[in-house]
DNA sequence: GCCTTAACTTGACGTTGACAAGATATGGGT
DNA sequence: ACCCATATCTTGTCAACGTCAAGTTAAGGC
């Protein structure tokens, strides 16, 4: 065996430091480059540079890394529609301005967006279950301010349905190309208040 | 070589006479039994009683199956769908049935309903683009009676996303447990018209 | 400085989708 | 009635995947 020049070919890293940090983003990477079907754990363990087991130390399962990629989908989502309804003059408007946040979202990362509702991925990840409860209460508040606090998650289940359902048939083109999408998405937004 | 004795075996159909047919029913049978996990090419023809190969022949890639699939589930969809709203006095009340039906044959087949909505199912297939087909224009006779003919589309898109995001929110589990589900199903259906 | 233990590697197994090459039945043309 | 082109199915193979098991290496408490 030649011995390789020991030039700054980094230590040899046996421990990664924050593989499970790294894996996340990893697979976040994989996803929106090269879509879902290639987010598996090897592919994930190869593009953060190590062997094809090692994830099993940190996920038991590759649905247990999915959730994790999820949840990290819902954090950057909150984020987003905090943004995009910051400066809205009044609560009907920000709720409004909350639905198009939504939507562009799902848009703009149809792959995690998809992924961060898909039925496969396990919800017992706690920063799932977190960072779902943030988006919910995110919804509740802006709803409550326009529709008062009485049914208030009856209303934001219903707001909810209207825009996820639009954001799902427009993403996997369920609606006919007859449709205007843009039209459509305004006759929708009308019914938030 | 010995010869087997030519008993009542069968005679060894080497032509399955149907093929094609017999692994969309033995796929749909397998979903419903065991879930998409369980939907493998494989799997349906070990149901179908022929080689691991022999689909390849009706169907050039798994997402092609998938979609005959998804096709015969739309078609049981519009059937369910016409036959849970076809004694309703008025059009007001046949639209809140059919939303009603929607969401009940949602959950009553979780596992076909979620692969007829599922991205990765080819839109290629013509049964599936005419029974998607179907449905939408039963939707849009129903919305039209409703509302009459102007904006029909883009009501019929609002009046889906709402059903579906509500079916889709509930089926995977993404609705906290605080929310009463049928308080919100009936502030929903009031959307409708 | 040892030594338990967590983190990672190597190797293996069964399953899958897909491809290739061979076997067998079907049916139209004569 | 026969033949043969062709559609259909089988057998065998491949790489890739998720998961498990066993061995190797580094880290950190004592």
């Amino acid at each position: 065996m030649l011995e390789l020049p020991m030039t700054k070919t980094r230590p040899k890293n046996y421990h990664h430091g924050d593989l499970r940090e790294a894996l996340i983003k990893a697979g976040r990477l994989i996803l929106e480059e090269q879509g879902i079907a290639a987010l598996t754990l090897r592919a994930c363990a190869r593009k953060a540079g190590v062997s094809h087991a090692a994830p099993q130390h940190h996920f038991a399962t590759v649905a247990e890394l999915l959730a994790e990629i999820a949840a990290s989908g819902f954090e950057d989502f909150v984020a987003a529609l905090d943004k995009g309804s910051a400066n809205a003059p009044g609560p009907r408007e920000r709720l409004k301005a909350m639905g198009r946040s939504y939507i562009a979202f799902a848009h703009a990362n149809t792959a995690i967006y998809k992924l961060m509702f898909a039925a496969e991925v396990p919800l017992k990840s706690e920063r799932l279950q977190f960072s779902m409860k943030a988006a919910w209460n995110q919804l509740v508040v802006a709803v409550a301010a326009v529709h008062g606090s009485e049914n208030v998650e009856a209303t934001a289940a219903r707001v909810w349905s209207l825009v996820h359902g639009f954001s799902m048939l427009t993403t996997t083109r369920r609606l006919p190309p007859t449709v205007d999408q843009d039209d459509a998405l305004e006759a929708l937004l009308q019914q938030l208040d």
